[in-house]
DNA sequence: CGGCTCGTTGACAATAATCAAGCGAGGTGG
DNA sequence: CCACCTCGCTTGATTATTGTCAACGAGCCG
């Protein structure tokens, strides 16, 4: 059972080793905390704003999104979470739910009762310490989003997500940065981008036109990598994939 | 010496008792594990990108802000911070800055060195988790604030930032709701806002003229705070200032 | 086959940036 | 004490970016 667990939880623990070494009773106490795993379909709300949960998610596979809606009705995404991604640690220290969470492809959640979060503050203060880690690690990558649609271009903001994404997904091991699988429409992306769907539309073709994106079938690729990271100003240091003691 | 300390630090008290109770040996921990306090002048930057910081610095008087500069040579803030705030709590958990902080207006810091926040991390796991959720705070106002700059208009994020500025400020008792000192120029509202200072100007009379605002002399008043507050739609809720265990 | 959703296009309108100039208060030095 | 200088604020004219509205086509699924 552990194994399987353990094999679920493979694009965690590379994500938690690309900031730190994980001592076994931290990875035995992360498996054995799973209380159960469950599936949502695509454009279901994972947890809603208001919420109060008692338990924390951690996105197994699939794609998810932080949201929230406006009062025009428009919706936008404050944070794409890729599998490896605890969905709403943030949940355990701030109770409420300040926003939605969306499934935007069939996921698999491995749920984590409060209760045994709150053992792992108790009994493992390194771990907790990358527990912390993680939740803001999250607040770099909102960061960074305020920068890029408060200062950058629709374009240059499309090509630092395209970006952000190969860089995240590679480093969990689902891609490479210049390859991978996005089960995102465009909607989705006008919602990220904080644009309208027709406009959104129009950069991706005229990132395509560039030669900076292909992207059909759910399936993107960066035939000039170097390239989308000048024009997207990514730089990817606010991803802190670095290994160190913390 | 400690009463001195502990005046000091009356508007971080007070943000966090808003949260969570605080116990007598938690608050003496907070206190003992000041090193120093150091001012800084206004334009200063109090750290920089790239630092490895050894220390932690909580705002006790003035303002700061958070940001990055584009290749444009334009600058966004992330994030304004008031006293009572931890300008850079996540440098212990991060190590290195993603961004720099400056002094908006000239400021007082005291500063935690690094060690004595892990020390506080090994005996105190309920003040571990509150000073999680101060880190956490900072990301739900970075989540609003892509919200605000994805999806609504450069006046109703305007309106958006003197509430929240309000609410916060009155939170940590240095004024009201609706009327507080604001020693910000219209350049640093722009930076805030995504806006050139031009616009961030008209935005500005625009407000004034729909007698929703008056801002002179660093003075900032809200004439109408239910309308300002629908006008930027402004919830509290992200504030998270309910008083609970954690 | 028909009804979805998603992507695409064109024409037009609204929002915000840019460029350029001038104003006014506060501080500085002669 | 006054001239001058600087910084922040203000305004107008113009341009660029992005949104809105409307329509249509392709592909998928029941």
């Amino acid at each position: 059972m552990d194994e399987l667990v353990e094999k679920r939880l493979d694009p965690f623990f590379r994500r938690l080793e690309h900031r730190d070494a994980l001592g076994m009773a931290e990875q035995q106490a992360l498996i054995k905390a799973v209380s159960a795993f469950e599936d949502v379909g695509a454009g279901a709300d994972i947890v809603r704003e208001g919420d109060r949960p008692e338990r924390c998610t951690l996105l197994v596979s699939g794609f998810a999104a932080r949201y929230r809606m406006v009062a025009s009705g428009e919706r936008q995404f404050t944070l794409i979470h890729v599998p490896g991604d605890f969905i709403d640690l943030h949940s355990f220290p701030l109770k409420e739910m300040d926003h939605s969470v969306m499934a935007l492809a069939p996921c698999q959640l491995a749920i984590y009762p409060h209760q045994a979060i709150k053992n792992i503050t108790e009994e493992f203060p390194h771990l907790t310490r990358l527990l912390w880690l993680l939740t803001l690690l999250d607040g770099a990558l909102q960061r960074e989003w305020i920068i890029c649609l408060g200062r950058l271009s629709a374009e240059a903001r499309a090509a630092h997500l395209f970006c952000e994404l190969g860089a995240r997904l590679e480093a969990v091991g689902l891609g490479a940065a210049d390859d991978y699988r996005l089960p995102l429409t465009q909607q989705d992306l006008a919602d990220t981008l904080g644009l309208s769907s027709v406009h959104a539309n129009r950069v991706v073709q005229s990132l395509r036109k560039k030669n900076l994106l292909t992207w059909q079938a759910n399936r993107v690729t960066l035939p000039n990598l170097a390239a989308a990271k000048a024009l997207g100003e990514f730089d990817e240091r606010y991803l802190h994939h670095i290994r160190e003691p913390r």
